[in-house]
RNA sequence: GGGUAGGUACCGAAGCGGUCAAACGGGGCAGACUGUAAAUCUGCUGGCUCAGCCUUCAGAGGUUCGAAUCCUCUCCUGCCCA
């Protein structure tokens, strides 16, 4: 493919590239790129919102560049501030350890894992004394920043910012530099941070990396950013159903960006949205599943929300034993799906009429359950349901 | 280092000796309505063996019949000055 033809694929979707035309000579090079992407494994699941920026990597490798994948097990243990309004707690050793495997193994149902190159940047840092981290901070001046919008923000609502947040773009500005790295992608948010790796690289005498950002994407909630930590996310690991369920409950409002940022299209503004939303749903999953699974998912939404019919549904199964009570029975049901609640949770769903058998709200916390309960569905909440053995 | 303002439940924020498991708002959850959408109305939102009991208001002591509220020390944060 010729370079304009390149970089109009490249181009597609994105936020802003700084620059085309820097792009463009790089892609006139004919030889393939080396495309960076750092990802901070600071929890295991890779969710819907990184696939927006993973996708673009892939599009990299599939037009033969050079996908270079950071796992930055050493900036985890410094916690990334962009877009927080908030410290952000670094991490165990362990645990970003961990995260990493769980991490990459995701990353690769997106990314061709042979056409990736995958490195930690404690390669490298955990290398550094203070004196290397000391000259590294002599190439960037405090002003510069102050200049990042986060910071400042906090820094007019007296909020404080702590040292080692302000090292942060500096490091991940650093892989670049240890990786030459061609191009940096990452959310708009990381703007800030992959123009300091651009500054870094000509300070070392390397030709500036072009950046190139990609939208952020809403988590369910519509209005912040997906992230794991705020729970407002679709795991590309997640279960099928659950990640079903999830995509049908975000707003009409979110699902336009979701078909852009998700699907690569425009949605079609005339159909029914519950419709698009089903057929959203049902695409998502099969990419991260696939067909025959996305097509099951929302056949079994079907019947256990549109036709509300729980006893044709596939349900995780509970057996109760001798237990009847309702508060204690509902935990029994919790448990069986996976979940913990306390039992002043319990009592007050059971209270509220959530918790139903077979349709009818059990709604005396004292009330037993009937001896025969075999093949009865038990309602937890609005999202879970188990059939009683 | 000096001065000063603070640290209350998921978050923000009242309370400043008893009637405080702690107002109010946000968020979250549930019910009604629905398309597991939005909007709206209602209820709930520390734990438990739940009409009662237990553990909380940065931490440790103390005063008091009684402390989130008063005193002492400690830890932490903002702001101003150096």
């Amino acid at each position: 493919m010729s370079p304009e033809d390149q970089l109009a694929v490249l181009t597609r979707g994105t936020a802003q590239v700084l620059s085309e035309k820097e792009l463009l000579e790089k892609l006139k090079l004919g030889r393939p790129l080396r495309a960076k992407l750092g990802v901070d494994p600071t929890a295991p699941d890779l969710h819907l919102g990184h696939t927006v920026v993973l996708e673009k990597l892939r599009q990299f490798q599939e037009l033969g560049h050079q996908a270079v994948l950071i796992i930055g097990d050493f900036t985890a243990q410094i916690g990334d501030p962009s877009g927080r309004s908030k410290t952000r707690p670094p991490l165990e050793r362990e645990e970003i350890l961990a995260n990493a495997e769980t991490y990459t193994a995701q990353a690769f149902k997106i990314l061709d894992k042979g056409k990736t190159e995958v490195v930690f940047n404690g390669e490298w840092f955990n290398k550094m004394s203070f004196v290397d981290v000391i000259r590294l901070n002599s190439k960037v001046t405090m002003q510069q920043m102050l200049q990042r919008e986060d910071f400042k923000n906090r820094i007019a609502k007296n909020q404080e910012v702590r040292l080692h947040e302000i090292q942060y773009p500096i490091v991940q500005g650093w892989d670049s530099v240890e990786v030459r790295a061609d191009v940096e992608m990452g959310g708009t948010d990381q703007l800030f941070n992959i123009l300091v790796g651009r500054d870094l690289q000509k300070e070392q005498g390397q030709p500036g990396q072009v950046v190139m950002t990609l939208p952020i994407l809403e988590g369910l909630d519509g209005v912040q950013k997906m992230s794991k930590s705020l729970d407002n996310y679709v795991g590309v690991a997640e279960e099928p159903g659950e990640m079903y369920g999830k995509l049908m409950s975000i707003s009409d409002a979110l699902m336009g960006r979701y078909y852009t940022l998700l699907l690569g299209e425009a949605m079609d503004e005339g159909a029914h949205p519950m419709e698009l939303k089903k057929s959203l749903a049902e695409r998502v999953v099969s990419r991260y599943h696939d067909e025959a699974t996305g097509a099951a998912a929302r056949a079994d939404w079907d019947t256990r929300f549109s036709k509300k019919d729980l006893s044709a549904a596939d349900l995780p199964a509970c057996d109760l034993g001798q237990e009847r009570r309702v508060i204690a029975s509902a935990a029994l049901g919790y448990a069986a799906v996976g979940e913990k609640r306390s039992n002043g949770d319990i009592r007050r769903l059971v209270q509220q009429g959530s918790v139903q058998l077979d349709g009818e709200k059990l709604s005396d916390p004292k009330a037993e359950l009937p001896a025969d309960v075999s093949g009865k569905v038990l309602r937890l909440d609005k999202k879970r349901s188990v059939r009683l053995v």
